[in-house]
DNA sequence: GGGTGATGCTGAG
DNA sequence: TCAGCCTCACCCC
């Protein structure tokens, strides 16, 4: 599920179980990063930073690895002994204590400080990390020509919303996803970043996406509410929404789709 | 056991 | 705009 929740939620699992400042062995089982792990094999892991779905470790001698999970991209972590990675597995960091998988990654890339610096220059703000950067994220988005479905989905706008959030934020925000981004007004832009804030935090906090308010489905708590539950439009075409009734609507939006209520996001 | 789709993104045309 | 990439869980037979 890599949105942007699942890299800073990586970020504190991973500090906390490899430990910092200490030797991390990396291997490569698939093979296809047998040169960036031998680069940094027996190095100490000096930091964990996520940007929006990147996420850079900071090795000692000013190395950086640079990770994007992509659609299918998956990490594991394993406290003590570790099972045999599949061969499948492109990264392999393990110390003292616990061991990190990768496999499916689409970017894993041992990169220089400047490199790092020019990664981040072209992404927006992130609102897990930088909850006060709203200002940034209302310019930005009243300079897109785009439907606000798409600006949300622009890591430059803002920098960790993928295809859940998107549909969550808008159904929450009420607003229609084909609405242009520059009509939204700065007011309209500035909730829809707190929205951002508190639905993504949420998401590291839980490890998922659960949008939905629980009053509005007659319960008292979001524990173990099933996806269709636990969301209000994201894959819940012709269902009723939890809040009016109506039956989601399923739309396409160049390659991805997107869902709205018809009721609660009228335009 | 095969087929498919997925919370992402790029590059060719 | 669309194919392609990477991997795996899930569905159906």
């Amino acid at each position: 599920m890599p949105e942007g929740h699942v890299t800073h939620r990586n970020v504190r699992l991973q500090t906390a179980a490899l430990g910092l400042g200490q030797a991390i062995s990396a291997t490569s089982p698939q093979g296809r990063f047998r040169d960036g792990a031998a680069l940094l094999d027996g190095r100490s892991l000096e930091s964990l930073d996520a940007h929006g779905k990147h996420l850079f470790y900071r090795w000692e001698g000013d190395l950086r690895l640079h990770v994007h999970l992509g659609l299918i991209g998956k990490f594991q972590i394993h406290l003590g002994p570790a099972p045999t990675p599949t061969p499948a597995t492109r990264l392999v960091l393990e110390s003292n204590s616990a061991s990190v998988f990768l496999a499916g990654p689409m970017v894993c890339d041992v990169i220089t400080p400047d490199e790092e610096q020019a990664i981040r220059r072209d992404l927006g703000p992130d609102p897990i990390s930088m909850p006060r950067r709203g200002h940034q994220f209302v310019e930005r988005l009243a300079r897109k020509r785009v439907p606000i479905g798409a600006a949300l989905l622009d890591q430059s706008v803002i920098a960790g919303v993928g295809n859940v959030y998107r549909a969550e934020l808008l159904f929450l925000a009420g607003m229609h996803p084909a609405m242009p981004a520059n009509d939204v007004t700065a007011d309209e832009a500035m909730t829809l970043w707190k929205l951002a804030v508190t639905e993504l935090r949420r998401g590291v906090e839980l490890g998922d996406i659960l949008t939905v308010k629980p009053h509005d489905i007659g319960v008292r708590s979001r524990v173990g509410l099933t996806r269709e539950e636990g969301v209000y439009a994201y894959q819940r075409e012709d269902l009723p929404c939890h809040r009016c009734g109506a039956p989601i609507r399923l739309n396409s939006d160049g390659a991805r789709k997107i869902w709205h209520c018809p009721s609660c996001q009228p335009g």
